[in-house]
Parts: C-alpha cells; structure tokens; sequence
DNA sequence: CAGAAACGGTTATGCGAC
DNA sequence: TGAAGTCGCATAACCGTT
C-alpha cells in the first residue's frame, strides 16, 4: 500500500538519507495498562512491584507530571503521588504487545532491530520505492501501533542509529522527529553529555570536572586528552558520536550473550536455608530457560548484593555446557559457601550463565554422567507438566513449603 | 632446557542501558 | 535515606600453554 499523502517534516528539513527509523513506545507498561481499563485514561499510574522494595518500571505522564521518573524507588513516588494508582506488572501481557508491534515492523522491512521490548531501530532504505519517505513510513507505523494495539509511539528519523534514538527524545510523546543529514551537528552538539552512548552518572561526573558539558565539548577536544581521563576505547567511542560518526548498522536476530535470573527480598536474608531454596529457584527457573532456547551455558556466576548494597559475583566455568538446574544449583551453592558469608544480611541473590551455545553435541558427552542425564530427563518432564498446568504447580519439594514463600 | 613473551581462557568488578 | 531485573561491554589480574 503506497501513502501519497505529504510526509510531515517536523524537524522542518527534509529526510532525504535519513533511513534509519527509532520507534519507541511511549510509557509502555503503563500504557498497556491504560489500553486494558480505560477507566485509568489521563489518571496517574504507577507500574512497578508495590509490596517493599520495587522501583518504578514505567509511569504515566500524569504521574512524571508530578515528578516520578522510571527506577525510583516505589515508596518515594508515592510521597510524590499519594493519590497514583500502582499496578503489579504483567510482562507476560507486555511481551505479547511487543511481538505484536514487532511484527508491524517486520511488514515494513526485514532490517529490524528490537532493543528491548518497547523499542526497535528500523533500516528503510529497502522500503522507500514501495511505501514512500522514511517519515512517511514512520508515520504509518505510527499509525498502525495506535489503531491495532490502542497505545502510541515516537520515531525518531535520521542517518545513524545514534542519532535517530536522540531523536525520539524530540519526538515524545505521541509524534515523529526528522534529523537531516545536514542538520546532524547543528542536532548533536548543543545536547548534554550524557546523552552520549556510554556516558552515564560516573564518567559525565569525570568530564565535568573539566569543564566540559556538552558533546560539542568532547568533539572539539583532542581524543588523547580525553583518552587520559576516561580510557582509550571510550574516548574514540564518544568523539566519533559527537561528530556523528556511527559504523553500525541494524542487525536482525542478535544472539543473546548470557541469560539469568535474580531476586531482591522484601526483607534481607541471613537463614542459609532459606537462601539454599531461593537459589534452588533461580537455578531452576534459570535451566528451563536454558532449555526451552535450545541453549547450554558454559560459566555459571552467583551475585550477591548485602543489605549496605556492597554486591560480589563469584563464577565457575563447568568441564562441559549444562542447561541442567540441578548441575547449576550444585556450583552455585559451592560458590555460595566459598564466600564465606555466615551472618551476612543479604537482599539479593542472583545467577547468569554465560558462554551460551545451541545444544548440540552434548549428549555424547553427558553419556559419561547417568546421573546428571537422569536430572535433566526429570526437569524435562516438569517442563512439560509447568507448559500444561500453569508456573509453579511443579517445584523441587523444599519450595513449596510455606515458610519458604517469599 | 630454562626462561621470556604472547595468547587465550577464566574470574572479578564496574559502568551503562532499558 | 533508598535503590528491580536483565542485559552487554570493558578492564584488569591471573593462570596455564606455547
């Protein structure tokens, strides 16, 4: 379907070039939440884990109105909205949603790239000839997201990756923001520092101490300085951003690196028992993931965060790949008492396996261990019976106990 | 054969992004 | 003054092998 409709250019240049689109969800959770009970329309609400110690995951513009911001701690946005309504999140729900949008794109163009569930970059440049400009295709995704799945969008359209994602910042909420090629530095430089990749709380705090604000700052200053004060690797990064440079190109099916599984408590922990059980948890909810990706993990590593928030990791590379939750819980209940941590208050513990590959051969090798095969045939069949009957009907016998419910 | 240097894997930490 | 849950990347130290 062609659009002959005049593109809105609303950076008010033209977009000729600029085929990379951002397209962002606009306060995705808590929209979602909005489009299934239209009642909360224009109220404030707060999604994010209310009981304890959540943050904030996603909030209505009625409620940032106020001063509520993404990773605030839960308790403090309800000082600053006493009257916000705060929602359980449903990522299940969420997930559905992003697959959904997900797939408008896919209809534009296979160059899609997801970032994370709200937000993709798009590569148009094969898709002009049949649907007409790059905002004009912004435009009708936009289009599209509000009519099929009732929840809105920005799109921020440019050369460059970096560039089309501080794009959507111009964009928000609810529109479509158009950087030319030849506007790229008048756009970049006035911007702070942090709205470089890479430049978060501790390296824009680096630069401030020399004076140094804006990214026209960095792009007008010599990289062997900077490479003194922030490192070689980052200082090349930042000043070929800050002149718009930006090699990368969108990349469908990126393979995930690692997979893990962490849990904050509503109150710190120094039972080792019940430790024990939260770490049997993870290391099964960590295998079925494992598993229903077809995956193996070579490197199993345990993080542990006290209650004065100091956090240490510990890993172990196993002989040979696993995606078996009790070979898992094994190492990391070694790694746990290796640490030595017998009345520490602890608030959180978590596992992450890493040097992730498809399961292949590793059958043969397994043959060696009955044991371990008897394991995985069994967490096998709970996979199935928990695909049947619903999540945590089936759990190892020390989870259902009731003092064990955390 | 002893020892140096390069190298790749492992482990731990920190930062940053959403 | 309270700080989730999941990720990726960089760095540095260490280690064993070549």
């Amino acid at each position: 379907m062609k659009f002959d409709i005049p593109s809105p250019l609303h950076a008010g240049g033209n977009d000729q070039g600029c085929n990379i689109l951002h397209v962002d969800m606009d306060a995705f959770y808590a929209s979602v939440e909005v489009r299934d009970n239209p009642t909360l329309l224009g109220k404030q609400v707060i999604v994010g884990h209310g009981s304890g110690r959540g943050v904030v995951l996603s909030a209505t513009y009625a409620a940032r109105a106020l001063g509520v911001r993404a990773a605030m701690p839960v308790s403090q946005a309800i000082r600053l909205a006493p009257h916000a309504l705060v929602i359980e999140p449903r990522m299940a729900v969420y997930r559905s949603v992003s697959e959904q949008v997900m797939s408008i794109f896919e209809s534009v163009t296979p160059l899609v790239q997801p970032l994370s569930l709200d937000e993709a970059f798009l590569d148009v440049s094969g898709a002009l000839k049949l649907m007409g400009s790059p905002s004009a295709i912004g435009e009708m995704i936009r289009q599209r997201v509000h009519d099929e799945e009732g929840i809105t969008c920005s799109v921020g359209v440019a050369p460059t990756m970096f560039v089309a994602k501080l794009a959507t910042n111009f964009a928000k909420p609810d529109g479509l923001h158009v950087v030319p090629v030849d506007q790229v530095l008048n756009f970049l430089h006035p911007l702070p520092l942090g709205a470089l990749w890479g430049v978060g709380e501790k390296t824009a705090s680096q630069l401030d101490r020399l004076g140094m604000r804006t990214v026209a700052d960095i792009a007008n200053t010599p990289v062997k300085i900077l490479s003194r004060v922030i490192g070689d690797t980052l200082a090349h990064h930042l000043v070929d951003l800050a002149w718009g440079r930006d090699l990368r190109i969108v990349t469908p099916n990126v393979a995930e690196k690692s997979i893990g599984a962490e849990r904050t408590f509503d109150q710190d922990i120094d039972d080792s028992e019940l430790l024990g059980a939260q770490i049997l948890d993870l290391s099964a909810k960590l295998a079925t993931r494992l598993r229903s990706s077809n995956q193996v993990a070579k490197t199993i590593t345990l993080k542990v965060r006290s209650a004065n928030f100091t956090t240490v990791t510990r890993s172990k590379s196993l002989d040979s790949a696993t995606d078996v939750g009790h070979e898992i819980y094994l190492t990391a209940s070694q790694l746990f008492h290796g640490l030595n941590l017998q009345r520490t208050r602890i608030r959180l513990v978590g596992l992450r396996a890493t040097g992730l590959r498809q399961e292949g051969d590793r059958s043969v090798q397994l043959a060696f261990n009955d044991q371990i095969t008897r394991w995985r045939d069994a967490e096998q069949v709970m996979d199935k019976v928990t695909e049947k009957f619903g999540q945590s009907k089936v759990k190892p016998a020390r989870l259902i106990r009731p003092e064990t419910e955390m």
